[in-house]
DNA sequence: ACATATAAAGATATGTTGTAACATCTCGCC
DNA sequence: GGCGAGATGTTACAACATATCTTTATATGT
């Protein structure tokens, strides 16, 4: 069984676990999410989901995938560069913090990461300072990749 | 000499200095983001432009107006929210450091905050920790400001 | 003042991203 | 089997963005 089969199942198991289904469609727009390995465009799924399957996926149903998807937490909007990833901790049992995206301008390739709770709360004072207060700790930041800064060197 | 004039008066200056034109164009795209306090979408803005001038404004002329503005720190895209906002220091005379922007969710008000060097640094230390590279440290937050804040009180 | 080079703006078309509205299908359940 | 809810299909269009070519304005040298 391979990695992404793998985690389809864990995805399964997440939703079966509150009656949500994880359809065939749903399948393949997630599928063709951890394959790629990086962050897509809906339109640029919609092309991967094409060549996985023969069939054309509509632009209306790639949306609707995904704002299930999204709902269930297995893949994450990312609005700065608007495209979306695969969660990488599908198939992590233990609950998350909320996760930051480091975005690699490049290549689109995505990592999550948790930065340390003193720094988010240093942020969180620095913009209640400010009188604003923030909705959300999902940082998203235009970044290089490893791969991506050796090459630029 | 209200207020939005003044700041187009620093602005101009600002061109001039290094022999860019601030032309009536882009003195009406630029008022119209000064005026309106908050965060406007690109076609907000071409409304926002016809009804201050009654002529229409086309599509492409905004687009390249804005990038202008944006190559002369006059303007920040808001990648986050698809929408553009005046910068806050026009006239300042002062350099700035990278700036930070809170976006009000509900109403699209902007602040631009400087966040503690120490922060910035422990975010950085965190992004280099997991192997990427921070490209530029304007960080943008989802929050809801001051008067959002009340009124969902 | 004039010619001319350059920057800006206009006009048109088209590409990309996202959604509304309504029809049809699928599947669990009685 | 038939019913109802949820999922998907279809069509049309709204919203966002840019390519390309033309025309107009501006600045600069002679």
């Amino acid at each position: 069984m391979n990695h992404v089969d793998r985690v389809i199942g864990h995805a399964e198991q997440h939703c079966k676990a509150h009656g949500a289904r994880l359809t065939v469609k749903r399948k393949q727009v997630l599928a063709g999410l951890i394959q790629s390995k990086k962050a897509l465009s809906a339109y640029e799924l919609i092309d991967v989901c094409k060549q996985q399957s023969g069939e054309s996926m509509p632009a209306m149903s790639v949306y609707r995938i995904l704002e299930f998807l999204e709902d269930e937490h297995l893949v994450h909007k990312l609005s700065l560069v608007n495209k979306y990833v695969a969660c990488s901790h599908i198939s992590c049992s233990h609950a998350h913090a909320v996760p930051q995206f480091l975005i690699c301008k490049r290549c689109s390739k995505v990592k999550e990461i948790d930065i340390k709770p003193v720094t988010i709360n240093e942020l969180r004072a620095s913009v209640n300072e400010a009188g604003f207060e923030l909705i959300n700790t999902q940082l998203e930041m235009n970044c290089l990749c490893e791969g991506c800064i050796s090459q630029a060197a």
